[in-house]
DNA sequence: CATAACTCGGACTATAATGATCCGCGTTAT
DNA sequence: ATAACGCGGATCATTATAGTCCGAGTTATG
């Protein structure tokens, strides 16, 4: 399993999606169809990017998400963090202390600061979160522009459009795509 | 759970013993009980470290392993590596490619090179990869003896030595400790 | 004002990975 | 010959992930 699961995953796509719309909300579930991801699924992805202050929610019928901040102002890093909830590269067990040769009682020597394989992890760890802070939303979506036709993002409009209208009016509406 | 597993803690810390034992091989359930880990389960990382050509194996009775290379020629992620078998930081799923507008046919555009949010990923697990890579089992060494008084390493050597032929003459030997 | 479409949260299930154990086989020093 | 090794496969318990389901509270719309 990777260390950065799909709910990052699926929480960027959507943030993505949600800069292309910075005025009307759109719900978890219009995300997830949209996209062929699982709507139950993402539904608890949401909360937590609204906990960490990157979507601000709009309740009720109508309702949905949109970016808190401005594309610019979202990292990567604040994303993996929000829905992972900032989980260790590595979990030090503290093997040093076991040492035989301690009887059980290490010396302050053995255990003081942090243990030196450790201290390897912590600063590969860094160099992770460093390059992760360093991109912001705004970055990828500057490559997915420079990749799709300028028809494109209408295209996107229209179907979340019909989706929402569809809905609204009855289920049948949604049935010839 | 942690990306970097407890496989590699115990097998970093083992290498940093066999680094201090470059004449006399050590058995890897020397070594677990030694670190007060589990022999058993360090006994299935010990093969993967052999094969990557990171210790040597000697068979039969009194056999054991040796650092197959010097210490400062072993990187964290040459361990890491064998270890863990190359595990990516992040699996994309492709979603880019599901989008409804696309109707089951995604266009050539949108799945053309790496997807951008997989792009900022691999960047990110570069980043760590070339931290562990600049890391060497020598400079971790190096840590360790700065801390150690200098008798401790005398200490090591005569427990290994006392376990080794405390079994080689019978198990009542091993009871005192 | 009732309904439908939202968000939110908790309980729940299935599947996969990890950590760990056990056993049998071939090898080797004593 | 035996005991201590390494090696490999089968197995098991625990945990995390991915995904589902349901109930409660909120709000636009007819």
């Amino acid at each position: 399993m990777a260390h950065i699961t799909a709910g990052v995953e699926y929480g960027l796509h959507c943030l993505l999606w949600l800069a292309n719309s910075p005025e009307v909300p759109l719900s978890s579930r219009d995300l997830a169809e949209f996209q062929g991801i699982s709507p139950s699924f993402l539904a608890k992805v949401f909360p937590k990017l609204e906990k960490a202050g990157i979507v601000s929610a709009s309740e009720g019928i109508k309702g949905g998400y949109l970016l808190a901040r401005q594309p610019g102002d979202i990292t990567v890093l604040e994303v993996v963090d929000a829905i992972e909830g900032r989980k260790p590269l590595f979990d030090c067990q503290e093997i040093r202390g076991r040492c035989a040769v301690y009887r059980e009682r290490p010396p302050s020597w053995a255990t003081k600061g942090v243990c030196a394989i450790h201290a390897v992890m912590l600063r590969a760890e860094k160099a992770m979160r460093d390059s992760l802070a360093n991109q912001t939303l705004a970055d990828i979506a500057g490559v997915l522009d420079r990749k799709a036709p300028p028809e494109f993002s209408e295209d996107v409009r229209r179907w979340l459009a019909d989706r929402a209208n569809g809905r609204a009016r009855g289920p049948a509406a949604t049935e010839g795509m």
